[in-house]
DNA sequence: TCTGAAAATTCAGATTATCTTCAGGTAATC
DNA sequence: GATTACCTGAAGATAATCTGAATTTTCAGA
């Protein structure tokens, strides 16, 4: 998994971070100020540093200059308080990848990680395939194979299923699919999840028998058996 | 691209080599005998002969002599028929860099030829070539080849093209896609994607069917099958 | 600096794949 | 047997993408 160096002088704010990427499987590291960032990258390799800009002993904007001149091709987001405008502008001309403006929620800064990773490795985030017997589900490609034949899915469908994989053996009420899938904000017909299930199962043929009802409660993915 | 000189006195066979080598974009020459091969190498440089062995007026070996003579740098493939194991060794002593026996299949020939180059010339081996089918991108020339005849594409449809083609098999994002190959800072209309997409389509002809569309998510290069 | 062609972008309408809804049917549960 | 929850097929609604054309931008050459 990719790792990951956060610089922020503020212990809380590393913590915050950091228990965010580590749930997300990231390899983390911390670094109290700009300085120690530079020593660390100079070490070993990151894939990607969060660097707060305002620091003591060095700061944001010369951490990154510097670590740039070793590792050109590190990711870098950039952290800074509300308001700052020029430092965007400052940091997009560094070559840095993103930019989160304090406060920020941590669903957020990992979503940004993710996106600049598989920007730019994107054979790096390729790993998710799950295999059920003959089927194969790729993450990366996103597709399904059965037996060898492609099965076209609806976006629903695949994520549906993706979904239900994920999960394998765990039952998943109507209301978890449909805030997974839909989202939170999905106040439509109680049928429509029914009729998504209808179609994937009609895709998969016989390996539909692996998507079981739970009556009252929701589906749930069959363990192989 | 590379220029290549195919000897061979029987006119299919060099028809054939031809045709697979102009499919990859190479610049072909052909000779009939040894000493057509050997005026030619004098009157003007070639990155690679392939020779074969038995001819009339000048044999391969000689010719490969004589040439190397003019011209030490020099790649050789030797072409000779099945079982004449003495020939094999002569020609390694000859300092001839491969030996392929007929009958033997266009495609292992083009590979060869693209491992050679690799190592006679290793600058250009830094450079990327794709080969989709009869579609070869060559990412040093910037050029992109269909069944030998050069394609012309904008700035945007050629970086669109590699991005996609190096990704191949990777399901990618609209705004991957963007901020890749647009760059982080293109904030523009949603369809500017779609329009490159269709001119980069219509300019591949039949090759198009290579980039799906995933509906609500981007694009994939699909795999050859 | 000006000019013209190529390229990039924007835009709006057409075209679909996809999603949702609905109504009637079926199976499970009490 | 009544009730509830789920399944199904059809059809309209929705939203994403495609397309062609107009507009703007870029950049090489005069």
């Amino acid at each position: 998994m990719a790792k990951i160096l956060i610089t922020d002088d503020e212990p809380k704010i590393r913590e915050m971070i950091r228990k965010y990427a580590q749930y997300e499987g990231f390899d983390v590291t911390e670094a109290a100020d700009g300085m120690e960032a530079v020593e660390l990258c100079t070490e070993r390799n990151f894939d990607l540093v969060i660097m707060d800009i305002m620091m003591p002993n060095l700061d944001g904007f010369s951490a990154v200059k510097e670590i740039r001149r070793i590792r050109p091709q590190i990711a870098v987001i950039m952290l800074s308080a509300l308001g700052e405008e020029y430092d965007k502008v400052h940091g997009f001309d560094l070559g840095v990848d993103d930019y989160v403006v304090k406060p920020f929620s941590g669903k957020e800064l990992m979503m940004r990680i993710h996106a600049i990773l598989k920007r730019v490795n994107p054979q790096a985030s390729a790993s998710e395939v799950y295999t059920i017997n003959g089927m194969v589900i790729d993450c990366s490609a996103r597709t399904v194979h059965i037996d060898g034949v492609r099965v076209n899915l609806s976006p629903k469908e695949y994520e549906l299923l993706v979904y239900l994989v994920r999960n394998t053996g765990i039952a998943l009420t109507r209301e978890q699919i449909l805030q997974t899938v839909w989202g939170y904000d999905f106040f439509g017909d109680d049928r429509t999840l029914d009729t998504h299930i209808k179609l994937l199962r009609k895709n998969l043929g016989e390996y539909s028998r692996y998507i079981v009802t739970l009556r009252g409660v929701g589906y749930r993915f069959e363990k192989e058996s």
